[in-house]
DNA sequence: TCTGAGGACACCTGAATAAA
DNA sequence: TTTATTCAGGTGTCCTCAGA
């Protein structure tokens, strides 16, 4: 098990302990209690078990008898593999404040946490100066639970055990991002459902390999099971560009490389509404059309052109980024002439997400063949580095296979 | 039998927002 | 501007359970 190979662990930590600062407070960086256990077999359960017995629970359990304190136990257990898991994520930990919420839904059950105890346990952390908690609070259209994130005291005594936590791999792998009440659309896909199938086989693939964050592969659909939808795993939440964290941890053992699709929603917009290459770099030719030297702007430009369903909106949108009308303009009149047959403001963000999580799907098949493990990251492939070559030739076949097109996929490679 | 803890539930307050 | 609604957190009550 390199992965547990102290000096990886603390390479880890130095990276995200460097400048500590809270995550950013929105919806992206919320994250809700998983059902996390240490590695079977990992060599740090004693010593995490005794961090947790004297450092938490002993100081803790009041006047609790022997039943109520093993109850505590398992809160307690719960509460810090998971600020374990979101200090490196660099995600608050939701933890609702409400009775209600405890007794009516699944998962709290699932993991046989209650309301009291879990406040209780909060608390306690606040108190003891262990986590910031961030109340509760209905905002704008906008309602958030309480949530709670590590101080650096806490991280301190976290830290090494990371690497030994995993989300247990296991069904449900198809997942619908809509409410409640739509669940059982996808509960109820028959066992024989293409898709169900792929994902467990990908899922049963993945089992006894080792990585960062390891959690189960889910396919989740944007509204419907016939749309398609996007791939999720935990490690993608992983942060790497304000700090290159996800780059440098290892998949059994060994070093990773991300291989990128290179100005994907793009190129898949092109290729779906005309069938044409978008060459080599599009947002340098748009950039060099428009008279805009900034590739970054010209970037946020199409990521907002393409998300939105009308011009007006991604007008406002751009201007909050920082591009003014006359740009706005410029870019458009620019994309427009060296791509006619491009289509703006059609949302075509969420098309783009369904393809792009098709040709990864495919992707992630082909490694189980392969006896390669790939892990889904948004629009890239995370992979041992020695597999990088398989992975830009995979990648490149599947998206022009998705796309029925020949040779119009560009793939960039990432290294630590 | 008493006590502390906690699950379930009802009802409260408070803030934000929508509707009148 | 006022009132109603929604959705957070907070509190009190009733009940059960385990241990002293």
């Amino acid at each position: 098990m390199h992965n547990t190979r102290p000096t990886h662990a603390q390479n880890l930590y130095s990276i995200i302990s460097k400048g500590y600062e809270l995550p950013t407070d929105d919806y992206k960086h919320h994250q809700w209690l998983k059902p996390l256990k240490l590695r079977k077999g990992s060599n740090s359960e004693n010593n995490f078990n005794q961090l947790l017995e004297q450092t938490f629970l002993d100081p803790s359990k009041g006047g609790r008898n022997n039943t109520q304190v093993e109850n505590l136990r398992r809160h307690w257990r719960v509460l810090l593999l998971n600020l374990s898991f979101v200090m490196y994520q660099r995600h608050w930990l939701i933890i609702p404040m409400h009775s209600n919420y405890y007794s009516e839904h699944y998962y709290p059950k699932r993991l046989g946490i209650g309301y009291r105890p879990t406040k209780y346990i909060a608390e306690w952390l606040q108190e003891h100066d262990y986590v910031v908690l961030l109340p509760g609070r209905k905002y704008k259209d906008q309602p958030a639970k309480a949530r709670v994130f590590p101080t650096p005291k806490l991280m301190e005594l976290l830290w090494s055990y990371f690497l030994e936590i995993e989300q247990p791999i296991e069904a449900p792998y198809l997942i619908i991002n809509e409410p409640e009440g739509k669940w059982e659309s996808i509960a109820d896909l028959p066992a024989d459902h293409p898709e169900k199938l792929e994902l467990a086989k990908i899922n049963e693939f993945l089992k006894p390999h080792q990585w960062a964050c390891k959690g189960p592969v889910q396919l989740k659909y944007n509204s419907n099971a016939f749309q398609g939808g996007r791939l999720y795993t935990p490690f993608q939440s992983l942060p790497d560009r304000r700090m290159r964290l996800r780059i440098n941890t290892l998949i059994d053992g060994e070093n990773i490389c991300e291989v990128d699709f290179s100005a994907n929603h793009l190129r898949l917009n092109l290729a779906f509404n005309g069938g044409v290459d978008a060459g080599d770099d599009p947002y340098t030719t748009v950039g060099a059309e428009a008279g805009i030297e900034s590739r970054q702007l010209v970037k946020k430009f199409f990521t907002i052109a393409m998300g939105g369903d009308n011009e007006v909106g991604a007008l406002h949108a751009c201007f909050k980024e920082g591009i003014s009308k006359e740009n706005f303009q410029k870019l458009k009149d620019a994309s427009l002439k060296i791509f006619p047959k491009l289509e703006l403001f059609n949302c075509w963000g969420i098309y783009a997400q369904n393809f792009e999580g098709q040709i990864l799907k495919n992707v992630m098949l082909e490694g189980v063949k392969a006896g390669v493990v790939c892990l889904p990251v948004h629009d890239a492939i995370a992979v041992p580095i020695e597999e990088s070559g398989w992975a830009c030739d995979e990648m490149r076949y599947q998206w022009d296979k998705q796309m029925e097109v020949s040779a119009f996929a560009r793939v960039t490679t990432d290294i630590p």
